[in-house]
DNA sequence: TCACAAATTGGAACCGGTTCCGGATACGTG
DNA sequence: CACGTATCCGGAACCGGTTCCAATTTGTGA
């Protein structure tokens, strides 16, 4: 059994209140120090923190709310709120979705019970059911990767994102292009990457993009290709992802063909596998990093109560591999 | 400011204990449940967990505590315990170490702390500290990764795997062979893998293979392998990981050679991505959920009491690419 | 209608800490 | 040596729940 400070205090022989104050600094003097100190070793004692935090307001933990573990962007944006977060003292407790949204709901429940002090959110979409939620726990909450006007967020910057690989296919000399897409219901990827990308194919006076709607899997990604392939030739694939990308590359080796040479191909995300596949990948690669460590620091903010920025947006880079030809 | 019982107890014009039996299921009258129910929604009360762990000494989380988020191993064992954990009504809770031996010690304290029913350990070596720390914190620990006498276990059958691997190599004809590990302080990995490689081959004759220790990453696995052909002409190389084999191969390309035809490669891991790098890569697949499911299934059963199989081991199964060639 | 059992409820103690308050002791000063 | 003050320490209340116990109410059968 697990001893209690009372337990130290009366092997000690002192009052539960000055071993207290010994954990937390107060005035006892060198000898009781002495006492209770070799007590706490010879027992190894560790306080109850559910008892600690039942007066302390503060626990000292953020709750990461992840819709997955296996994605390249998700474990780098968690790496680095991880990593700020133990620089300033605060530990992180990770919980993942496994992109239910219900479950969005129920962690949000279950760490609010945890009593962390905020809670990050990496999301896929904000629903009502969100808003309620995070309305009736009153904990901090700040969104990343989506743009809600009832929270503070930090997003990507996927509308210029997309705008300047759609510019850049067109300077290809690209026209026939398809467009693949995933869900609406993701708004930052579905909606707006898709919008700059339409737009910034626009801008070159291409109009006529077809696109399609892939899970954010290799194996359906693939799969979606060989019946786009099927129906349609365009000379330029533009996916929503590079994880998507190397889906349409697996089937595009598959029958036969080669990319650049039949089909350009360029992806968003920059994982640093993209290094090792020949050709290598044209796409975007989003400050991970940077949206991590800025997430740590705008909830630790918000935790202390002061005001910060309402939507902040973290910056890309465009990296020009060997999968896009110019035609 | 959030709601207490007794502020519910007060407006709904009952005890704090009747309240506090309305929320367990106990005897209460219909209309004084009525009453209760009308007070607690209105007022959006969440029970401090807290105040009610103190008492009830089961919280309900598990604890993981994982080495790194970005590797595909780890990830796809946090993602099947996590979903077999959620099934048995438990919650996930990850916290990750980013390979720093101390931060594993101190998220042990950590969880310990937010009393967790019991905590899987993916570990990369245990050393006494952890030895000591898990003595005293008197939680059930599963450990998964490694073999440790002292502590339940789940591991892969790391040796089996590299002897298959060995075999495989000496199968196909090759003599001259690197072998390209990681560090001897992982284990499983560094030692037990490595000596099953080495096993391997040596049932067939071949036992002057050269051993070079590389980091798990891409980056420092492609610079070690550029300094191991500026000095030796193997074969084959045989990798510790699938990423230490990316690293290599993209080496090798750059250095104007081509995987098998010059250097045949082979790792472990069997990441999906490996489907799309041309050639594909031969490799050993670990089962990795089965891992996880295992772990989830003995943590309850530890907490819950009950006598577990001391030392578990997962399976595995060869993958036969194009990056072997037959000499 | 009465005795007795079952259902319901309130009060108090408890979980393991923190903190306020007041008394005891030690110390420095005139 | 007396006095004021700073330091140290113990006792008690409190945090927000759960649970035991006893009292009250309700329901049942004879």
């Amino acid at each position: 059994m697990n001893k209690t400070i009372k337990d130290i205090a009366k092997l000690a022989g002192v009052a539960k209140s000055t071993v207290s104050r010994y954990l937390n600094g107060g005035n006892v003097s060198e000898t009781t120090k002495a006492k209770i100190r070799k007590v706490i070793e010879e027992t190894n004692y560790e306080p109850n923190s559910f008892a600690q935090s039942l007066k302390a307001k503060k626990t000292n933990f953020i709750g990461v709310i992840a819709p997955t573990l296996d994605s390249y962007v998700t474990s780098t944006v968690l790496m680095a709120i991880d990593e700020e977060l133990r620089k300033r003292e605060y530990t992180t407790l990770i919980i993942s979705t496994s992109k239910h949204v219900d479950r969005e709901i129920e962690s949000l429940i279950n760490l609010s019970r945890q009593k962390v002090d905020g809670i990050i959110l990496i999301s896929t979409g904000i629903t009502d059911k969100h808003y309620e939620t995070i309305q009736a726990i009153s904990i901090p909450v700040l969104v990343v990767a989506q743009e809600v006007d009832a929270f503070n967020c930090i997003i990507n910057d996927d509308y210029q994102a997309g705008f300047a690989m759609g510019q850049y296919m067109a300077t290809q000399g690209h026209r026939s292009i398809v467009y693949l897409g995933v869900t609406e219901s993701d708004v930052a990827v579905g909606q707006k990457r898709k919008q700059g990308v339409l737009d910034g194919l626009a801008q070159a006076g291409i109009t006529d993009v077809q696109t399609y709607v892939s899970q954010f899997d290799l194996h359906n990604a693939s799969e979606v290709t060989k019946k786009v392939l099927e129906t349609s030739a365009p000379t330029a694939i533009i996916c929503a992802t590079d994880t998507i990308a190397f889906g349409a590359m697996k089937t595009i080796s598959k029958l036969g063909k080669k990319v650049p040479d039949d089909y350009s191909l360029a992806g968003f995300g920059g994982y640093n596998i993209s290094e090792v596949i020949h050709p290598t990948l044209t796409t975007i690669r989003f400050k991970n990093e940077q949206t991590g460590i800025q997430a740590a620091r705008t909830i630790i903010s918000m935790t202390e109560g002061e005001e910060v920025q309402k939507l902040q947006v973290s910056g890309f880079h465009f990296i020009e591999g060997e999968s896009v030809k110019k035609i």
